[in-house]
DNA sequence: TTTAATTGTAACAAAAAATATTACAATTAT
DNA sequence: ATAATTGTAATATTTTTTGTTACAATTAAA
């Protein structure tokens, strides 16, 4: 995760919390951000699949959440816009003649899911609803 | 952690724990993994400071660990090369006339810092020698 | 019905991060 | 002396992330 999309994305669903019923355009959100609103959008569409927020074309147009705050976990957000274990990437390619580098992956993998699970269930904890009250 | 550097350097220090009081080459390390030597050379320097491990220069030089198996934790391994926070980056530049803007970063750090924290209690807990048994 | 505003998405561009490569001075055992 | 190795710098390449531009489709409202 060397990126913004959690904070991106947390930011995103804090307005559109704080917007209650209203829709919310992607233009006022990057202003707020201060990012380009194309990637207000990409990013939208990505909370959108999740289920987490609804969309809607033409004026008066915009994007609202699809849940209440207390029904959104942080986990979901997290999961929406994870592209890589918390531990980071394996080497792909270690040599099948070292029997370190044979095996290590698998071996890995339990560590690395392992903490994966651990930062999801810790975020489980937490609602959107909890964090936007702090406003 | 979009890379590979966790990967890397559990690798190296399992050959190394399994060499024991062999000085092991980059060259060989470099093998196992299959990327360059070079790269073990680098990451090895990490590893050297933050005190794992010792080099060795000069013909039949190499390196090896500097404390015993038991004594390395994989949060000591993951502080090393760790390069930023498990919930990845912040988006500088908020806007300073929204009010969410203006203090989403400050309330994203309780998140960001407890999730790295509960990450790093939990790898403190693994041993280098527990994970190398396993082969 | 026309106009204006907006999404959703694709295509492309630019910047940043990660990985790879090359080279070589310094060092050390033989 | 010779050969092998580290440590590091410089540079290049590849991958990831972020930014930009464009526009068809949609929708509300004039």
């Amino acid at each position: 995760m060397n990126n913004t999309r959690f904070a991106t994305a947390i930011h995103i669903l804090t307005l559109l919390a704080k917007a209650g019923d209203e829709w919310v355009s992607s233009d006022w959100i990057a202003g707020s951000i201060n990012i380009n609103p194309a990637m207000v959008r990409k990013e939208m569409s990505v909370l959108q699949n999740a289920g987490l927020v609804v969309g809607r074309k033409g004026k008066e147009g915009g994007s609202k959440l699809n849940l209440s705050q207390n029904e959104i976990s942080l986990a979901d957000v997290y999961i929406a816009v994870k592209n890589s274990e918390v531990l980071g990437k394996k080497n792909l390619h270690t040599s099948a003649k070292c029997p370190v580098g044979k095996v290590i992956n698998k071996k890995l993998d339990g560590i690395f899911s392992e903490t994966d699970d651990l930062v999801i269930s810790s975020l489980r904890k937490k609602t959107l609803s909890s964090f936007v009250k702090q406003f």
